[in-house]
DNA sequence: CTAATCTCAGGCTTACTGAAATAG
DNA sequence: CCTATTTCAGTACGCCTGAGATTA
């Protein structure tokens, strides 16, 4: 009384749906015991990246809603791992950026992400995990 | 403004979460259309390919949680999609099966997620679809 | 005066938790 | 007495809407 219906299976879109849900479901678990969610690595992410951002720039990116990143964002400031300052040029906006305990902590968050990697990934020789992540990366962008 | 940050694509996790949350999300607008959501396509696949199941096995089949299936089965009864019940030989059981309405609507909801796949593996041409599924189909068995 | 940004309050859906009621 | 199943009430999170305050 386990084994999934075949005729979900059969359906790449269950599988993409299913072993994706699972995987953010892994790595929110060991997030949270560092008491970060996903969005926090993601923000701290965009931050390393490519420097300070708007708070409206960080939605734009992350597809996240300028509402909830208010809340992400005091709760990185309150972390001590991001800091709010108002853009002098535009004064409406406020530019977070990153400090130096919020990059410390996203590179434990990386070593992290990369331990579950390991884990979802495991079934799969190097070779299949880049065919992986290629096909992946190509059905990504229209998905924006 | 608009890009993704690189350190966060370089992580087939990522990508995977990122892929499959928009595979389930494109799926699930398209039952809403029919008034249903991706549950009652679940618990009718399940009903189809297995025979009746007892709600209790429907929740360890499909990883629902067992108050969730209630209401989903409610609703399937509600649209006369699906019928209750009493188990006979263990009567706190209840029986869930599947009525010729329901069979019904399974076809059709079958044609829709097909077509919600060719939309999400556009870029993809036929050998790495079936390598995609592959792959993922690996995955999923320890990820349950 | 209009538009953009940040902020807060609240609704809605999906998971999950806990407890009650019935039956084994 | 203890366990299993169904059911309901309530919580937590993610996603979205709407409105107010400040500034361009």
């Amino acid at each position: 009384m386990e084994e999934i219906p075949p005729s979900l299976l059969a359906l790449t879109t269950y599988l993409l749906s299913r072993v994706g849900k699972s995987a953010r479901g892994r790595l929110a678990g060991r997030l949270a015991e560092q008491g970060l969610k996903l969005w926090h690595m993601a923000v701290l992410a965009a931050l390393a990246d490519f420097g300070p951002h708007a708070q409206r720039d960080l939605a734009t990116r992350l597809t996240i809603d300028p509402s909830d990143v208010v809340k992400v964002v005091d709760e990185l400031a309150a972390a001590g791992y991001a800091e709010r300052a108002r853009d002098q040029a535009d004064r409406r906006r406020v530019v977070v950026s990153l400090t130096p305990g919020g990059r410390a902590a996203l590179a434990d968050l990386d070593v992290t992400a990369r331990a579950v990697q390991e884990e979802i990934l495991g079934p799969l020789d190097a070779h299949e995990r880049e065919v992986l992540h290629d096909l992946l990366s190509r059905l990504q962008p229209r998905l924006g």
